[in-house]
DNA sequence: GCCGTTTTCGGCCCGACTGTTTTCAGTCG
């Protein structure tokens, strides 16, 4: 899919045009198309050939010639054009924080700068500190500006698994000082990764508030402290934190503002000014009056709308879905009745069976699916037959003393590089259930190998299936929508593999698996019993892909195992 | 550049913070 090479030209565009000092409109619809084109489910590709660009919101004639040109040719020529006019890591100096469109071209233009080096040479300049406009803390800003760049381009931004337990940290200790807290921004609509971290509250006092949060045990620097919006970059990960302070009369109108996200916002706001209302972080108002702001119900319910989960406020077809009553009942984090994909210590887990069992169980679980490698992942550990056979039977064992959960003896078994299981056929039927992953060969012919497991008819759940991590991986060479569409056909899972580095599939992919009515399975992948809860972030991707229930292995359908067999 | 059950022209979300100014521009979210 070329959707988000698309998206980033697009950009790129749009960052030229502003550094020109274009129409911050032109700007904007360029925006907004790349965004758009980013987050859809559907491959622009196949849009194009059907004829039907014009159809995604925001794409005129002009938008719509780009990206036949960038399909047919690989390149926009307008964007080439427009590059021949900046310095030449333009893209790069775009960029940095503190800087930019506007001083950026100041300083190009006086000092035709064309490196990051060079950036840095001219800040050291006495004639930089007397342009027009800049100024000792400007340019201080600036040089902090390229250090963050420098030090996040590594690791721009984060996985959710890694940002949770460090805002769980925060918020927890400034509940001291606040009466509400909560994260909002992409944290609190659980995306698959995080940027910066928005944390608001309320409070008696809030001099308090800012001295306790800038004053965290955790703190690398201090950015901001205002009075409403204080900053830092902890320690952990170099995250930037935001707090703001806010009023409690405004909290919900502020945590649905902060939210996010943006595209959701600005639905909302042209709704709001349609009816005559005016929607800010301070609440709703007609005219003077504020009708609306203590809490996020009550913001949705004037503009006719049951509250959205944040999960879905990407302006995906949710708003409009609410205000027609169409909102689906999406997954909620306790309808899971289990966990599909654990490993025990049998293979390359830690727990012993016991212990997962008991933590299941202290989980409300209904169910587990203990997932050993099979024989060929000898570096994971991989159980040949007879080791298999064992740990089944210990299961037995297990099972007797806790009647009370269903332990379903599993395999994760290699797809080997012919397409065949790691285990004969009557291996596998001695398994409650049977996840095909690919595990070694990741260019080679992985769809068609993954398409020969899903024939089997042992072969119940492909897990991560696109095989991508978040933070060094981009995952198997494989067409994605072709494993979508066999899944369909042969009635085979999917799994959303819930390790914080994987969450794969992701939203999108999973999005597109529901509409081919293809069945989901969470599974962790946990190799210890604190790794099961990463459960939480399994059905994260599962609600901003609206799911709902019947969709999900993991509910009721836990029962119907193993799937292709019962048939 | 895009868009239109009042519009093919005239709109397009909006406020806070910072730093440089002395009323505002740039940046950010």
């Amino acid at each position: 899919m070329k959707n988000s090479e698309i998206a980033d030209v697009l950009d790129g565009i749009a960052d030229v045009l502003e550094f020109e000092g274009d129409n911050v409109f032109k700007i904007n619809a360029y925006r907004k198309v790349a965004r758009r084109i980013r987050e859809i489910p559907e491959d622009i590709e196949q849009l194009y050939q059907s004829g039907q660009l014009s159809k995604i919101p925001g794409i005129g004639k002009n938008i719509a010639e780009h990206i036949e040109e960038y399909l047919k040719t690989g390149s926009i020529s307008k964007y080439r054009e427009l590059l021949s006019r900046v310095p030449s890591t333009f893209v790069e100096m775009m960029k940095i924080p503190n800087l930019g469109p506007k001083t950026l071209k100041l300083l190009y233009e006086h000092f035709k700068i064309q490196t990051i080096e060079d950036l840095k040479n001219v800040l050291e300049k006495p004639e930089a500190i007397n342009l027009p406009g800049m100024g000792e803390k400007k340019i201080q800003n600036i040089k902090n500006g390229i250090q963050l760049y420098l030090t996040k381009r590594t690791h721009q931004r984060i996985s959710l698994g890694i940002a949770l337990p460090v805002v769980d940290e925060i918020v927890k200790y400034m509940k001291q000082v606040c009466k509400d807290i909560s994260p909002c921004g992409s944290l609190r609509r659980m995306k698959e990764t995080i940027g910066d971290i928005d944390i608001l509250c309320t409070a008696d006092n809030k001099d308090k508030v800012v001295k306790r949060f800038i004053s965290y045990p955790g703190v690398q620097s201090i950015i901001a402290e205002g009075e409403t919006k204080s900053s830092i970059i902890v320690k952990d990960h170099m995250l930037q934190i935001d707090l703001r302070v806010v009023e409690p009369e405004s909290y919900g109108a502020a945590l649905q503002y902060f939210t996010g996200s943006k595209e959701h916002n600005i639905k909302l706001r042209t709704i709001a000014k349609e009816k005559g209302l005016k929607i800010s972080e301070y609440g709703v108002f007609k005219g003077e009056d504020r009708i609306a702001g203590k809490s996020e119900e009550e913001i949705y319910k004037i503009f006719g709308m049951p509250l959205i989960p944040p999960e879905l406020r990407e302006d995906r077809g949710e708003i409009e879905a609410a205000i027609a009553g169409k909102l689906p009942h999406i997954i909620k984090y306790d309808d899971v009745k289990g966990d599909f994909h654990i490993h025990t210590n049998y293979s390359d887990g830690i727990s012993t069976i016991e212990e997962i069992v008991k933590k299941a169980i202290e989980m409300g679980y209904q169910f587990i699916g203990l997932c050993d490698h099979s024989q060929t992942s000898k570096f994971a550990g991989g159980l040949n037959v007879e080791r298999l056979r064992e740990r089944n039977k210990e299961i037995d064992r297990i099972a007797r003393k806790y009647p009370q959960i269903k332990i379903f003896k599993a395999a994760e078994v290699d797809i080997l590089g012919n397409g065949e299981m790691d285990y004969p056929d009557e291996i596998l039927a001695e398994l409650d259930f049977v996840i095909g992953s690919i595990h070694q060969g990741f260019k080679k012919n992985v769809t068609e190998r993954m398409i020969k497991a899903m024939e089997n008819r042992y072969v119940d759940i492909i897990g991560h299936p696109t095989g991508r991590l978040i933070s060094s991986r981009e995952g198997y060479e494989v067409d994605i929508d072709k494993v979508i569409e066999y899944a369909a056909k042969t009635g085979t899972a999917l799994e959303i593999n819930a390790y914080y580095d994987r969450l794969d599939l992701n939203d999108v992919n999973a999005m597109k698996a529901k509409e081919k009515n293809v069945m989901i399975a969470i599974g962790t992948d946990a190799h210890n019993i604190k790794m099961m809860e990463y459960m939480t972030l399994g059905v994260a991707v599962a609600r901003r892909a609206w799911l709902e229930k019947s969709r999900l292995l993991n509910c009721y359908d836990w029962k119907k195992m193993p799937v292709k067999r019962n048939k």
